[in-house]
DNA sequence: ATGAAAGCGCTAACAG
DNA sequence: CTGTTAGCGCTTTCAT
């Protein structure tokens, strides 16, 4: 038997729907004995109020949005994790989207989010947004449709809340680490060469270096691409200079970096400090140990979470968009380590 | 300026709003001079049809529901990123739940699910869903209002369709493995003891050691929680008895029994031989790379997510239920090797 | 070629 | 106490 619902009731007993729908809400108008009844038949036939309808009534589907560009990404998935947590928490449900770091997909995802399926959006940009025509619908969405908030890959050309990590600080932090430790010759390896916080970071790096009477050479930051061949690439870098420090912009790349600086004989961090960001489950299991950035991933899920279901429940009361900055933390484990 | 109806058009051009749907939709029963002058309008001021009306009307949602126990497990992820893959291909969007293995949580999430929101579901139970209250309000859903696809871990008392991985054949060819290469001394180590799926393993594991001769110890099989201290739990097995081979039931226990292993000395594969069900991001980067049972995540998602969507737009034909039974495959990297 | 009316399931205001 | 009405936004007959 399909959902029953009131107007199913409302015959078996008689009466009329608006009697029933007061009477399964325990309204006082009812009498008690028919209350009785009904509830009981309700109940024995599963009878549930229908969520569509209720959102249709009023204009609230109790659902948020999240659309991220890589579900493989350990980083993404804690962020999931803590919206998950906050949203259920507050009585929200989750549509997740996953852009898979395409534009179209993106846009795509936007437009079904954006024809009254969920009450706000939670959203980090595909890699090359910045470029991106979804920018300008985004922002059409942000500034009239539901409330936006953007997390790690934002943009300025969109108005909204926004909780981020501190990119340039930590790239600026993180460099100098290194540098602390004896590190001199620092290369960084990004897959995010493109993105506004790779970007950022690797501005940290050369704040770092200059502050540090270290010159910067182009050669040391190496792009890569999903279709590149990394121990390729590495062995060039490997080559070009002698490196005792490695920053990766993200926890995969690490990985792979230290093994294959490993396998081509390197110590690490005897001869080699690495430093990754996105402290995940890989980095602390890998040998040895990698010293990690984190980003505190479950931690800017649940800001972005919170300040999106306010934003959504208050009178659009028109307080000025926010942009918090989570400051990571470094990880200190065994791959690196002071130069003597 | 707020989500603009058919409504808000009609009043603008004085028509009725029937007039501007069929407009809208390009009918023909509109003359091109007024329904260019709608589109126009309509285009610029970001119309689009609410989509929480139209599933009121046609009784369907377009989205289907997914819960799973935990996604902080590479295992889920994968299912997920295979459900996604597929309900996204054929126009449905995904409602993401995560029970974090309570029963509590579960009852909730299907409560929320029950309610018209999503077209069907796909499903893997908490740990300890057999004794649970949840089974009994799965079949009725099952039975009476959506379809539903459980997968790995499934229920027998709940009548659908399934996916599932052949447990108890894995757990006895991968003992069967260690038994080839000369492995007498085979513990396992099972954080889902109390689960259907954990049981099966273990069974196929003592299935083959029956089969070869080798009897039966309780005291091998370790049950982990949690809570447990496991560097204590591995102690206290490691003097047990001699172990030449480990099974370990999932990535991340795996990869600590291994890390736990090497750390009080022994050799992987010298001494040990371990293997580890579910192949992750993990395994491949520990050292040594581990050998790992794989599931094929991904392509259950893909499977599931076809099942469900098959059952919800189709007619219900009433096919039979069907249990679709995925074979793992080892993936043989140098945690294992044969003792001579 | 356009519009009125019904209905998806529900609630709320208002009558009786 | 119970029922009628209207309306959320939309599509779909069925008039006109």
């Amino acid at each position: 038997m399909k959902k029953i619902t009131l107007k199913d009731i409302g015959k078996h007993f008689g009466v009329s729907i608006s009697t029933v729908s007061k009477a399964v809400r325990d309204s006082h108008e009812i009498s008690t004995e028919l209350k009785l009844k009904i509830q009981k038949y309700a109940k024995e036939n599963n009878y549930k109020p229908n969520k569509v309808a209720l959102s249709l009534l009023n204009k609230s589907t109790k659902t948020i949005g999240v659309v991220i560009p890589n579900i493989l990404n350990y980083f993404f998935i804690q962020v999931l994790y803590g919206i998950e947590k906050i949203a259920n928490e507050k009585g929200y449900n989750i549509i997740s989207c996953i852009s898979d770091e395409s534009n179209e997909k993106e846009g795509k995802t936007l437009e079904v989010l954006d024809a009254g399926t969920v009450d706000g959006l939670i959203m980090s940009l595909t890699n090359d947004s910045d470029l991106n025509k979804n920018i300008g619908y985004l922002q059409e969405i942000a500034s009239s449709q539901i409330p936006v908030v953007l997390f790690d890959r934002v943009s300025d050309a969109i108005n909204c809340d926004k909780v981020i990590v501190d990119d340039y600080e930590s790239g600026f932090k993180t460099t100098e680490y290194f540098i602390n430790i004896g590190c001199k010759n620092i290369a960084v390896i990004t897959p995010i060469g493109n993105s506004n916080i790779g970007k950022l970071r690797v501005d940290g790096y050369k704040k770092a270096l200059h502050k540090n009477g270290i010159s910067f050479d182009e050669g040391m930051v190496l792009n890569i691409e999903p279709k590149h061949d990394l121990d390729l690439e590495m062995s060039f870098l490997l080559n070009y200079k002698k490196i005792d420090a490695l920053l990766c912009l993200d926890e995969i790349t690490a990985v792979k970096v230290q093994s294959i600086v490993k396998e081509r004989g390197y110590s690490v961090p005897g001869d080699i400090s690495i430093i990754g960001f996105t402290n995940g489950q890989l980095s602390k299991y890998v040998t040895p140990a990698m010293t990690m950035v984190s980003q505190h991933g479950k931690y800017i899920g649940e800001i972005a979470s919170k300040m999106l279901i306010k934003r959504i429940e208050e009178p659009d009361g028109g307080e000025p968009f926010e942009t918090k900055v989570i400051k990571t933390s470094l990880i200190v484990r065994e791959s690196t380590k002071k130069i003597n």
